[in-house]
Formats: structure tokens, C-alpha cells, sequence
DNA sequence: CTACGGTTCGCAATCGATTACTCGATCTCG
DNA sequence: CGAGATCGAGTAATCGATTGCGAACCGTAG
């Protein structure tokens, strides 16, 4: 595996070059106007000595390691690798690294990679995170470089979030179901602390409010936002024989499930029960029906994040101006949403639903 | 967002303990046996000031970093995250962070991240690829610190490489196959280049071989190792009326796709045609039906990385001896294969399966 | 009371770069 | 031809930790 002895040193290149450390260093920084001979030399003997500057020794003096910390709930829940790719993309594009940590929806563990990000002299850190507790958001509020959290709610702490309009992307899912005439429906909310969740169930019940279905019409249970979760609870919707019609779901591994559960009990998608989702997750379009649901602009969070942190870098001035990013949402429709069953439809739920 | 000013050094808390840093940095790092009393006012000292340490400074001078660069083909593939997840808590679990580069299908891209490992001086590298230059893994053979390669196969050069053993993995899908009934089978390759592509194929040919099959009856197609390629070679396929009862392919994206086109043209999985797919990624179990597939041990795969990387820093005497490890690949069986249609089962091509 | 073994801790070098300051040499122009 | 401007390059301080070496101090024994 590994070889070769130790690496040149900046040491190594002025003395084959017959110059001194500074001038080594200004010619390859590429500052001053350093004689054509002399860069010539320098170039030379860097290339001969396989030479490459210790980012330590160089970020030591600066002051800067050109990297940043990234912590995500969980590496695996599809909805944060967009969110990676697209955040390690715009800080390459501009001279950062990206340290990764992911937590495996451990808050603590969560607190104990940010502690070790801070130690490495990150310069700056982005929170991907579907919970944080109010003493994180203190954590964050109080830590020595800069911070922004992605995809949670802000609760007043002077800390910078970027996240999605939830409240109007819930609007969203519920009036397209409701538009599509679906009266009795119901919602997998997503677990509980999850920051994402009140504000959708909000959006969710306030579309519905509005185009005047009594909120005792729409039923809510509770999901793990995972697609076991989803099939639990849909699988207890229709054992409960509610006779709904439309689903919407805390997001799209939770719908996924509750198609799952809905085929299961020998329903069809959308013929019989309509599904929206929420998150468009790469799988959301290779399930069959595609999901129809709600997009959040996942790519686009992480580029902010990083646009966000590198100007708080440039300009360190006027920082402490946190501010609130909402990202739109947007309805993609797909084929998992369709009208609700007519009166000669399908004969209901297993039992009873005929009349729906 | 950032606040504070400069973080307290080694020599502020020596200051205010009233010792020198030498000291604060022993009773810190637990070596020696100081004076109670003294080791209670570095302490206090430290925590007052909420010091801690710079890695910077730490690396610089113990020539380490504690920290692993792990570049991965994609971080978007779903069969990456699994991955990463295992190797970051491993590397976790032994102090190590881990420096993550997605270098989004581009190998130009991730020869680029390696330098820039390289600079920040990575202790070890892990670089997951499902494809490799010849020219790429010469920079690996003669990388500065060491290098694991995961997932590609290896191809002689002097580098430890962590794969899964593709050429039984692919005789066990086509094993199962065979043994429900089917006797005209396809199979659709990943992308050319891409390592694994080979030795699947290889297997998957030899097991039909092997039982009789005779290699005209195998019908390959390539795909794109994405669902979309996968959907359209699918889609070929059928169009063909090859007739084939079962098909096998390069991954599970790809399966996915196969089972979206199959069901685009009419045909049910798997009364009409089997699929079985490969690697078992999440979403596998996420469609319906749930796919059928041949395993890999990725987390495994993972963990093997970052403890042969850790072996290797540790017996820095040993090294230049790079082994292969093969993991084994197991056979999920879900739904989406059964036996072929019986002879008054479907009667052929999309045109005429009415009949079925 | 001195000598000696054993602790505890401080001094200072070191890791590898960057950069303010300074010094000679060359150039310019009166 | 000489004074000052200009320019290229070297000297050395610095970033914040770790650690080998030795000094100071302890107690104990002869």
C-alpha cells in the first residue's frame, strides 16, 4: 500500500533550486514577480521532488483549512446524498473540502462530530438535520465558526437555516388531492421531533380547512418517516376502514410504504386510494405507479448552504445577521394520484367503504 | 452565525493554570503522573476557557491526522451510502474522521480529490469505484499514504482492493433462475468500463452453460447501470419478442428499470417475466414486487476497508504486501422471481400475451 | 548533614508553511 | 555620474501543539 519515504518539503525545494523558502512559496502562490529564472528553478525542482505543500503546516499560519464540516442525519435516507453532491460540488467549485459526518439519527453522536469538526479547524459548518434539540441550537448559536443549519424548522435561535416552505409544499400535496375531488382523507405524519413534521401536518390541515372538509374528515396517524413506517400505518388505515381515498404522507419512503400496505390489502394505486408523497427522492420515480409528490429543492439547499457560509467567510464583518431561507416546494405529479373511486367504483374498502 | 473571537490556545491555558504548555499538554493527553494539584488547575484552566485543541497544530507536529479521505464514485448511487455510513462509524470507532469526495461518475473529478487528500495529508485513503483507469491505478500503487481500493476489481496492480467475489455472485442469480424453470433468460450489462461489469457476466454465462443452456439462448443486452438504462434495454427486449422468460442484470437500479418497462408493456413480474438484480440496495425492498437479488456486503465492504487501512498505519513495517479480500454475495429472495409461464401461461410477445 | 534515587515540570526545538520587513542590486533621471 | 526609486529575494518571526532533555525539588538513608 503506502510507499515512499517522507514527502519534500518547501525545505527541499529551495535548497534544489538554490533560493530560499520564501521565494519558493511566493513563486508557487504565484505572488510578486519573481525573476523568470528563478520560477523556472522553482517550478523545476518542485515538479523533480513530486513536491505538494502540507495543507497542515499551510493552514497552521493562514489560519484556514479551505474545508468545511458537513453533518447529515443519516447518510442513507435518500434524501441528503443530492444535498451532499450538490453541496461538495459548489464548495469544490470554490476551493473548500467537505468533511462528512453522518450521525445515524443520533443527535449525540450529531454533537460529537461537530466537536471533533470544530477541533480540525473547519471554517465553517453545515447541519443537514431532521431533529435538533434546543440544546443543539444553543450548541450552534454559541459555536466559534460559522454555522448553518439546513432543513429544520429556525426556532428564534440567532442562527442562519435554509429550509423548504413546508407549510405551502403540505398546501401543495393536499390541495392536488383535494382538486382531484378526494373529501375523506388522511395524512402519515412523520415521527415525532422531526422539525419537518408540525409545520406539513399545518399546511396539510389548513388546505383542507379551507376547501371546507371538517377537520374530523381527515384522519392522521403517525409513521416513522421510514417505509416501515408507512406500511404500519397505511396498513392500519385500512384495517380501521375509514374509507379514505387519498393519502398524503410525511414524505416519500413513507408513501412508498403505504403503497406497499395498500397493494398488500388488495387495493390499486391510484384506482382506489391516491398517494402523494413528500421529498422527490431518486426512488420516488422508479416505484410503479411513480409517486406523485412534493419536491424540495434538495441540491439547491446545498449550494446555498455553502454559498451562505463562504460569503459569511469573506466578509467575517457583518456576520451575526443570520437570516431565514425558504426554499419553494413543487408538485410534481406522477401516477400515484388520480380521483377518488366513483359510487359504482370500487366496492370500498375490504368491508365497508361502498359508500365512499 | 460565527462569534467569538480567537479560540483559546495551549498557552493561555498554561497562563492561567499558572503552569507551562508542556504541562497543560500532558495532563491533557494523560501521560506522566502529575502533581494532582496541578493536574486539577490545568483542567479547570482548560474548561473555563472552553479550550481545545487545534488539530492543525497537533498534526503538524505528530505527522498525523487522524483523519481518512474516502473518495466514492457517486454518492447518489444508492449503493454508496451504506458504504460510507460503515466505514465513517468504523473509522469513527478508532478515532479516525473521515474526508469525503463524490466525484460524481467523473475519474478526472476524483483524481483531482486524491490530490487534494494528498495535500491535507489524509493518513489513508479509500477510494470506491466502479471504474478505474489504468493510468488511475498507477497513481494508487504509487500513492504517499497508504490506499485501499473497494469495489473494482483488481487488475494486478500492487494495491490492497476489497471486492465482492461478482463472478459467483452472478452464478448464483443465474443459478436461481435456472432452477425455477427458466431456460431462456437475458441478461443486461452494466456500462462498459465499469469493473464488475465483466465478472458478472462471466458468471452469469458460466452457470448457464453449465446447466446445458446453450449460449445463443442468452440474450445480452447493455444497459446503463442507471434505471433508465435499465428501463430501455427492457423495453428492447420485449420489443425483440426474444421471448425470454427471465432476466438478470447488472444491479438493482438496473432491475428496477427492467421491471418498470415489463410492466409498461403489459407483462406482469413475475408470472411473465422474472427479474433478479444485484447488489440490494434499500430501494430493492421498496418496490413491488420486491426485487430478487444477489446481496453485497456493503457495509462489510466498508468496515474491511478502514480496518485494513488502520492495520496498515499501524505496521507501517509490513506494508507492500496488498491482498485481495472477496467478500461473498448471497441470494435475497423476494418476488419478483417465479417459475417461467407455463406452456398455456402467456403466449409469447407483448402483441400476443392477451392469451395469458 | 550530605548524597542519591525518583518525581514533577519547564525549556526550547520542532513540525512546514506564510509573510512583514529589510537589504542589495539595478534602473532612472536630472 | 550620483541620488533616489524600484524590484527581486532573503531573514526570521509566527501559527499551536508535542516531546526529549535536564533542572529543581522531594524524601530517605547512610
Amino acid at each position: 500500500m503506502g510507499e515512499r519515504g517522507v514527502p519534500a518539503t518547501i525545505r527541499d525545494v529551495a535548497e534544489r533550486a538554490g533560493v530560499s523558502t520564501a521565494t519558493v512559496s511566493r513563486v508557487l502562490a504565484g505572488v510578486g514577480n519573481p525573476n523568470p529564472g528563478t520560477a523556472a528553478a522553482v517550478h523545476s525542482a518542485a515538479q523533480q521532488l513530486a513536491y505538494r505543500p502540507s495543507g497542515i503546516a499551510r493552514s497552521l499560519r493562514t489560519r484556514r483549512t479551505r474545508t468545511l464540516g458537513l453533518i447529515v442525519t443519516d447518510i442513507q435516507n435518500p434524501f441528503f446524498p443530492e444535498l451532499v453532491q450538490a453541496a461538495d460540488m459548489a464548495a469544490r467549485s470554490v476551493g473548500y473540502s467537505i468533511l462528512l459526518g453522518s450521525a445515524a439519527y443520533d443527535e449525540h453522536r450529531a454533537m460529537h462530530y461537530l466537536d471533533l469538526m470544530v477541533d480540525s479547524r473547519v471554517d465553517g459548518l453545515i447541519i443537514a438535520s431532521s431533529q435538533l434539540s434546543h440544546e443543539t441550537w444553543n450548541r450552534l448559536a454559541t459555536s466559534p465558526v460559522p454555522v448553518v443549519v439546513v432543513n429544520a424548522e429556525p426556532v428564534g435561535v440567532a442562527v442562519t437555516v435554509i429550509t423548504s416552505d413546508n407549510v405551502s409544499g403540505a398546501r401543495l400535496a393536499a390541495a392536488h388531492l383535494i382538486e382531484l375531488g378526494h373529501r375523506r382523507i388522511a395524512y402519515i405524519r412523520g415521527p415525532e421531533g422531526f422539525t419537518a413534521d408540525s409545520p406539513r401536518i399545518d399546511g396539510f390541515r389548513a388546505a383542507c380547512r379551507e376547501a371546507g372538509i371538517p377537520a374530523s374528515d381527515i384522519v392522521e396517524v403517525r409513521g416513522d418517516g421510514q417505509v416501515e413506517g408507512g406500511e404500519r400505518a397505511a396498513a392500519a388505515l385500512i384495517a380501521a376502514e375509514t374509507g379514505v381515498t387519498a393519502i398524503g404522507c410525511y414524505n416519500d419512503m413513507t408513501a412508498i410504504g403505504a403503497m406497499r400496505a395498500i397493494r398488500q390489502a388488495g387495493l390499486r394505486v391510484p384506482l382506489d386510494v391516491s398517494i402523494v408523497g413528500c421529498d422527490d427522492i431518486a426512488a420516488a420515480s422508479w416505484v410503479v405507479p411513480a409517486l406523485t409528490t412534493v419536491a424540495q429543492g434538495k441540491a439547491e439547499m446545498g449550494r446555498t448552504a455553502v454559498e451562505r457560509i463562504t460569503a459569511a467567510l469573506n466578509h467575517p464583518d457583518r456576520q451575526g445577521s443570520p437570516e431565514i431561507v425558504r426554499m419553494p416546494m413543487l408538485l410534481v405529479r406522477r401516477e400515484s394520484t388520480g380521483p377518488p373511486p366513483g359510487p359504482t367504483g370500487r366496492a370500498g374498502s375490504p368491508a365497508t367503504a361502498a359508500a365512499g
